[in-house]
DNA sequence: TATGAATGAGGATTCATTCAT
DNA sequence: CATGAATGAATCCTCATTCAT
């Protein structure tokens, strides 16, 4: 890898990143190619230069987005060896962390544009696939170790990441109704009721998303 | 009531059915004032005269719809005695019909608008507490009748809430992985698993949200 | 025709003679939606509003120039009785006037483009029909009076019509080597020499196309 | 000359070939400096070095491509001593071959920007001397044999050029009204009533523009 | 020589909004 | 009420040209 590769390299990661926060803070709709450039400190140009279109540099920021998060979820999973621990982390770093969580509303951007254009639907099951992958992974973890009972891991998987959506959606909207720790125990009670019993009381800790 | 406010109510309920259909086909941002006059067959100008700005219109059609919805689903769910059949009705007609489901497209819309614009999450607001109202009814309603086990019904409320928006993503974006039937199973389960037990199979029909 | 219409359509002809005007100035490429928009006294916005590409801006500029040509040469060859007089002022009329002659210009523009664009290409065929149908009649006309000898006035005119051209492109690039009344000889004699003798030397008056 | 310089000359040579190619393909506007390069298989920057303007390049482009027809045509030309033959020859090799013939494209961008460009009109006068030239030597050459009769070759010539020219227009445009041996046939007919009798018939063989 | 990343002015096109009729 | 012509700011994208390597 050359000096100056590696130079376009840092360069695009710079322009993932300007378009992954814009899309966050304002919306797919309301960016425009030179806010992102300007974000990124380049010209406009140069941000199409990279990206030929619009959507393509606003589908490539997704992904990087989601792929960034979902390393790091694994990695973090994987320390932990009890699988009711596990699952309730999972679901503590999944879940929006509040109003405005930034990776969710890129996710409402998502949903909202793979419903209407093909290209985006099919980055959309891309991730969704590998998310809910990971999720199903968990549950075989706990059923291997005799924690869980379920001969379906992916119906699980799919109850799990519905519970997640679905209570996200409320956290991100900032509904009032009812806090975090709530929300995410709901969560956990659902799944566990899906499981088997032992309701462990997951310990909470933070982590942005 | 004179003939000619009856006649401008006519129209103006014209202009927000045509902007309702174009934002579930197209989405929020791809569409012009100039389509939806076109689709109401009138000019720019008069949905213009009605609507001062672009975004009062979306907003309107966007509450317009889901008053629709909910006036219909609260009459469908009132001629159920059974507490477990009204739930599993209230599901039913709630999830997503399948990929693409008109309503939960707009749905998406308002997620990712309401994220980002005050206005929108007003609006969003006001419609989903209204809806959570008539989850919590539906369950109060069991509880009073001794079917369900809970003294918490805006928690549970919260709770069914989740799983079929979560589900409905799915389905809305035509995930491959479950059927329909089978989502909606598991939103009775939990459900169920949260209420106490007497899973009464829900008998399912039709109906377009 | 309301006044609204016949507002419009005067705005639109505004357009027409903006654009064709320019075009023979500086050349279909290098002038600007602006360019047209300013010398017509609009916006931009409402020249596109009228037409909704540049090329068709420019290919309506063309054609509407060329009827206009074409209504004024039908009507003065039609006042000439002699047959010869009405061909040698047909080529006078339809022969480049000197350097820069505005409607040869806007001609080699047609050459370049529908070589290229098939739009253009036919456009391009139906106002050389045209044109080629006069040549053709007057020379019927003559051969009617007993003036030419020709059994196929289409390829007397295809001659007639090629020397026209070819002359034109010489005194519209301002080709130092003949001047225009020997070019129109030239053109005259050609003629003459394919219809048969009797070479009347036309008497030249002037116009301009 | 050293073999850098042989290198810098054949890459020079690349670049003309390309250009020649794109702007017959597409014309001269539409082409862009990226383009060229890529088909010369070298970098935008290289082609700029060149070239240093866009002009520059073009003008260069147009110019070899006509030089290397005429040296062709020249050398033809001379193997015929019959002075009609090769009054025959030189309309057959120089007239257009067919629709989108590429040399008479190039001509139509040459005239449709001499007409407005003075850089171009330049070179353009140069081309048409030097072919004006070759036809008025072949009109002295039948003089002199005593073939033609003619006391002013060059206005001969211009004749002969012109109904080349509009000839040639109707070949590359693709005119349906008259194939290519009818029209090669008037262009003869016609010199050959100015130049005198004496319709020695054509030998047809083929050669590209 | 040669590359190709980077620039940034330029220009076509879109579209909400206004307003004369 | 209703129209639709007219506006012109906004914005995406293009592309000749430069320059560090």
């Amino acid at each position: 890898m050359t000096k100056r590769q590696t130079r376009g390299a840092a360069r695009e990661k710079l322009v993932l990143e300007a378009a992954t926060e814009l899309i966050a803070e304002r919306g797919l709709a309301n960016i425009r190619v030179t806010d992102v450039a300007e974000r990124a400190k380049m010209s406009p140009g140069h941000v199409t230069y990279y990206f030929p279109s619009k959507t393509e540099l606003l589908m490539r920021a997704i992904r990087q987005s989601e792929e960034t998060f979902t390393d790091q979820l694994e990695e973090e999973i994987q320390g932990l060896a009890d699988p009711w621990q596990r699952l309730s982390r999972l679901i503590e770093l999944s879940a929006a962390k509040g109003p405005r969580d930034p990776g969710w509303v890129l996710w409402f951007e998502v949903w909202a544009n793979a419903a209407l254009d093909p290209e985006v639907a099919k980055v959309h099951e891309e991730l969704d696939t590998r998310s809910r992958g990971i999720l199903a992974d968990v549950i075989r973890y706990g059923r291997d170790q005799g924690a869980f009972t379920t001969d379906d891991p992916e119906t699980a998987a799919a109850l799990l990441a519905a519970v997640i959506d679905g209570v996200s959606i409320q956290l991100t909207l900032g509904a009032p109704h009812l806090d975090r720790p709530e929300l995410l125990r709901l969560c956990a009670e659902a799944t566990q009721a899906h499981l088997g019993r032992r309701p462990t009381p997951p310990a909470a800790r933070r982590r942005t998303r």
